[in-house]
DNA sequence: CGGCTACTTGACATCTATCAACCGGGGTGG
DNA sequence: CCACCCCGGTTGATAGATGTCAAGTAGCCG
């Protein structure tokens, strides 16, 4: 369904939009693009815009006191980067190479979803679709090892793109080691390390900028969670 | 707002249902009663009912298939034990203590869901400050010690119970040093010793069932999470 | 070619898990 | 009524995993 329409709204809006829902969407949109690294919005700002993913991946993620990284997670396209409702961003938004995304006047927007059911439908199941990815992401990070979170991260984070695609065994990894290890509670060095050590039982290759998986799902090593 | 409106839809729309949306909802709720330890519902079954809750604490947990707990949230009174329109459980339901709640049949919830945009909105609000507790403690199991971790839930906590109430000292602790455990990714003899720490520290107090916060909110220990 | 950045690898330190013993209260049954 | 047991909780000793610090490599871009 996804491959070739490039378009956040109806990334979001899948089939299931109708056409004034999804021309009124695309008034309200203003396409902008990002380069690798810069920052779209920033933790604590108040939401002026709301951003849909049109094209390349977003790194979420929180800034702690003592300047810890904390990514909350990853947005493909199609995804909102944050509820359009919240007044405040909660976090922080970067691109992680080129990106495209959607930006909508956010109290407009706010009316006009809040105004029709069917929207209002959608982003009810967008949200819930991410308090479940959230929830998975608990279990992960609470009872993983590392082995088992690297091994988690890359199954989910190829199925998350296999979506329609034919299941190619190649998973590309545009995000950093270190964004990884932020995403998974881990240090960096221990990412590098998981990698090797999953390559050496043969269950992944590492190319550049991704990963083959080859016996990796077969393994037992990732938990099952995240299969929608 | 809360405090004496012990029937769940009440606290769930709070002020802002209307009177017939809201007499709708109880016409769809049929109060249930459950004892310390009783299943509510369990992971995978298929959500015939939907049920919030009136009275009590729930564990929502999940079961690794080698044996492992991990608890996804605490559910207080006025909150959905689950997203009302999924399907299925994500997760198992638990009562800590005794606990009241209300429960519908979930296609007629939905329906009648989906038909208000007042409820809609409702709904959508919960999933949203669900999704922001899901992020914030993603944060906290990613880049938290031992030490952190316990802090900042017993912060946190504090904060949830003390919405209305005048913040006492005394938070009352219903579940058991497990479940803390399995919420907070470490081992219960961990959560003991670091309890033990922080009584140690001056910064709390055990007491039967719960805890006295001598200190803590001062204390820099707590990540700046859930303050909402 | 040089320097930068991302990544890898190694040696060691620290923290949390593990295994085990022990404590104390509540309930049960003799 | 008391003894016992069971369960939840605490505490201790040890081991194992991940973090920390540091050096070194590979690819990229100027």
């Amino acid at each position: 369904m996804h491959p070739n329409l490039t378009f956040f709204p109806t990334l979001f809006c899948g089939a299931s939009c109708e056409r004034h829902e999804l021309a009124e969407l695309k008034r309200l949109a203003t396409p902008v693009y990002f380069e690798a690294g810069q920052t779209i919005f920033s933790e604590g700002e108040r939401a002026e815009s709301a951003f849909g993913l049109s094209r390349g991946v977003v790194r979420l993620y929180r800034l702690l006191p003592d300047g810890r990284h904390h990514v909350v997670a990853f947005a493909l396209p199609g995804d909102f980067l944050a509820m359009p409702l919240a007044e405040c961003f909660s976090f922080s938004a970067g691109a992680t190479g080129e990106v495209s995304v959607c930006r909508f006047p956010r109290e407009e927007l706010k009316r006009f979803v809040q105004s029709s059911l069917n929207i209002m439908r959608l982003l009810t199941a967008f949200a819930a679709r991410e308090l479940q990815r959230a929830q998975d992401q608990l279990t992960l990070l609470g009872s993983g090892s590392a082995e088992e979170k690297v091994a988690t991260f890359l199954v989910c984070w190829r199925n998350r793109q296999a979506h329609g695609t034919a299941s190619s065994r190649a998973v590309p990894l545009p995000m950093r080691r270190q964004d990884i290890a932020d995403f998974l509670g881990l240090k960096l060095e221990t990412v590098s390390r998981t990698l090797a050590k999953l390559e050496h039982k043969n269950l992944i290759r590492l190319v550049p900028n991704g990963v083959l998986l080859t016996g990796l799902e077969q393994s037992r090593l990732a938990l099952n969670i995240g299969v929608s």
